[in-house]
RNA sequence: CGGGGCAUGGCGCAGCCUGGUAGCGCAUCUGCUUUGGGAGCAGAGGGUCGGGUGUUCGAAUCACCCUGCCCCGACCA
């Protein structure tokens, strides 16, 4: 490609409504321009790296054994009235009407339609295993979507469906996809760590989430320090407190706490630490509120909490109302002693002593607080989220924690769907059977989103290598006045076509420096500079990306160098 | 959904408080010079100041409504 022929206008300036430096790259660079919120139109150079993306997906998904096939953007209504998720998927699911005003939806993920190809399609075990999947638009009607192409409405992604006759099959199927990811990540050159997620309600179903580790991920992850455990700070576990308790040494004194509102304001009046308090927050149950006490410093996790037997799902907090009615108190001098509510303990609040906490008294709180003296010792529960240092859940080690952003999921489905709708075939008896299904998700755009957060320095992107729109960047000086370099340039972009290398020739009239800096903006890896001055000494001048400094080389040597 | 902010030429911004008919930088176009790190000079084009209503002799500027976009939050206890 020529650089004056390919319509590629870069900006100097960072556009006000970049807040990532992804964001703020790709439009600078001109990979993406914005439509409206959470759209975005892909422009040229960035189709490229699109393409990059798809064709590295493709081939692994190809190698694994599974079909491709396109499935519509647009769904009818019934068939996700069919599973029930017409109504519970609420306002993510864009609905739109047909002239004949027959509802419709913008498809945000495919399973029902899947399946429904499944129950028309397959009717013997002998047709199993089998796995679909589609490189297609997808649609959700985020809440607020951002960072450009990171958590956008409109976006690319990979989705596989896997089909088999039983849970066994599942399982293989699940790990070949589960190779088939960790080949595609590591070929597109990202550092990324597999995470175990949210493992779901529906028994023998697993889900492991695909992180490119990035300080700007919007998901935090706790790994092992030893071993090869990783899991979304959502589902990573805690234990029972492990240390013994020290002994009460301190009296149990309700004192007065005027103005105390929040863990923060007590530390302050009585000049102690968080983790010296605890704190309790009400929320709905099954029947009626109920107390949630964590230590002071450590945070509730929902997930959990909402699992718990009695606890409402989804989770949600009690307002100040029914607090008020329910304690007798209000938020912010609430606590376990004396509390009438049904009261789940976080496993670390029994490692405590001489605690303090709210004494369910407007402004009063308990210091010295002790179990086994002022409470029983209660049973406890895993109910907050895991912290840097904590133990390693069933492993070896203490855990830290980093933030990744989501680029591939996969998750056992079960029979969920098969089930709703009636999607079964024929085992070797002769029995109707529902089949089981694993669904495989790569998010195309993110990745794109992903790769340069992971990858930039303060002059542009640096692309791996497989996603570059360009391998090599061809920067002639003086192109328009030195017959020498003329001759020179065309011939070797005449070659380097020939040779299959993705080859840009910067042939603008413009100077030397404006070449270099939007090479280094867009981020080719690989970077040849012809000039008089080097071309009479038989040399051209190489660079890669990644390098500080530029190096003269045999024409030859550069040739070899870009084909390895 | 709650809170905050922004909206002026393609992009980044000033002007608004204190009302008087719109300006700067980048980009674009023309000419000359320049050509190894985002050139210089001279000139040119391009804006219903997001939309509506109101106040006023007069509104980018003041008031109200609407729309769009961005950010934060949705665990105070």
């Amino acid at each position: 490609m020529r650089f004056s022929e390919f319509g590629l206008t870069t900006l100097k300036e960072v556009p006000a409504e970049a807040e990532i430096v992804s964001h703020q790259l790709m439009l600078r660079a001109g990979l993406i321009r914005r439509l409206a919120s959470g759209l975005f139109t892909w422009m040229p150079i960035g189709v490229r790296v699109l393409r990059k993306v798809e064709a590295i997906v493709r081939e692994e998904m190809n190698r694994a054994g599974a079909l491709e096939l396109l499935m519509p953007a647009v769904h009818p209504a019934e068939l996700w009235q069919e599973t029930g998720r017409w109504d519970q998927y609420g306002p993510l699911l864009l609905r739109i009407f047909d002239r004949h005003q027959r509802e419709f939806c913008f498809g945000p993920t495919h399973e029902e339609v899947i399946t429904d190809i499944a129950r028309r399609e397959l009717r013997s075990y002998k047709q199993l295993p089998i796995n679909y999947y589609q490189i297609q638009t997808k649609f959700r009607d985020e809440i607020r979507p951002r960072f450009g192409v990171m958590r956008s409405r409109e976006f690319i992604m990979k989705d596989a469906y896997s089909f088999d006759v039983d849970q066994a099959g599942l399982d293989a199927s699940y790990q070949k996809m589960h190779d088939a990811y960790t080949a595609i990540f590591t070929r597109l050159g990202l550092t990324f760590r597999v995470v175990w997620a949210d493992s779901g309600e529906i028994g023998g179903s697993k889900s492991q989430e695909f992180h490119v580790i990035a300080d700007s991920g919007e998901d935090a992850i706790a790994y092992s320090d030893e071993d090869d455990y990783a899991s979304n700070i959502e589902t990573a576990a805690t234990s029972p407190a492990a240390t013994t308790r020290p002994a009460a040494s301190a009296a149990l004194q309700k004192i007065p706490t005027p103005g105390v509102r929040s863990i923060d304001d007590l530390c302050k009046l009585l000049k102690i630490e968080a983790a010296q308090t605890i704190k309790t927050l009400i929320v709905h149950g099954d029947d009626g509120p109920v107390a949630l006490v964590l230590r002071g410093d450590h945070e509730l996790n929902a997930v959990k909490a909402q699992k718990l037997a009695g606890v409402a799902s989804p989770l949600t907090m009690a307002d100040g109302d029914t607090i008020r009615k329910a304690t007798g108190s209000e938020a912010g001098s609430l606590g376990p002693l004396g509390s009438k509510l049904p009261v789940y303990y976080d496993h670390a609040v029994t490692a405590m002593a001489n605690f303090s906490c709210g004494a369910n008294e407007v402004e009063q709180h308990f210091t010295g607080v002790n179990f086994e003296r002022d409470l029983p010792l209660p049973a406890t529960v895993d109910l907050r989220n895991v912290i840097a240092g904590d133990p390693v859940p069933g492993g070896n080690g203490t855990l830290k924690i980093a933030r990744g952003i989501e680029v591939g999921h996969i998750f056992q489905l079960g029979t969920k769907y098969s089930e709703s709708m009636r999607a079964t075939i024929h085992d070797q008896d002769g029995k109707e059977r529902a089949m089981h299904m694993g669904c495989y998700g790569i998010g195309i755009t993110r990745i794109v989103g992903a790769a340069i957060e992971q990858n930039h320095d303060a002059n542009g992107i640096i692309w791996p290598e497989p996603l570059a729109p360009f391998d090599v960047v061809l920067v002639p000086i003086n192109l328009q006045r030195s017959a020498i370099v003329q001759e020179a340039a065309e011939a070797l972009y005449a070659e380097m076509q020939a040779l299959g290398v993705d080859v840009l020739l910067d042939d603008r009239d413009v100077r030397p420096g404006v070449k270099f800096a939007d090479a280094e903006l867009i981020g080719i890896p690989h970077r040849v500079v012809l000039s008089e001055r080097g071309l009479t000494g038989g040399e051209l001048e190489y660079r890669h990306r990644r390098d500080a400094e530029s190096r003269d080389m045999k024409r030859a040597a550069v040739l070899e160098l870009l084909l390895k």
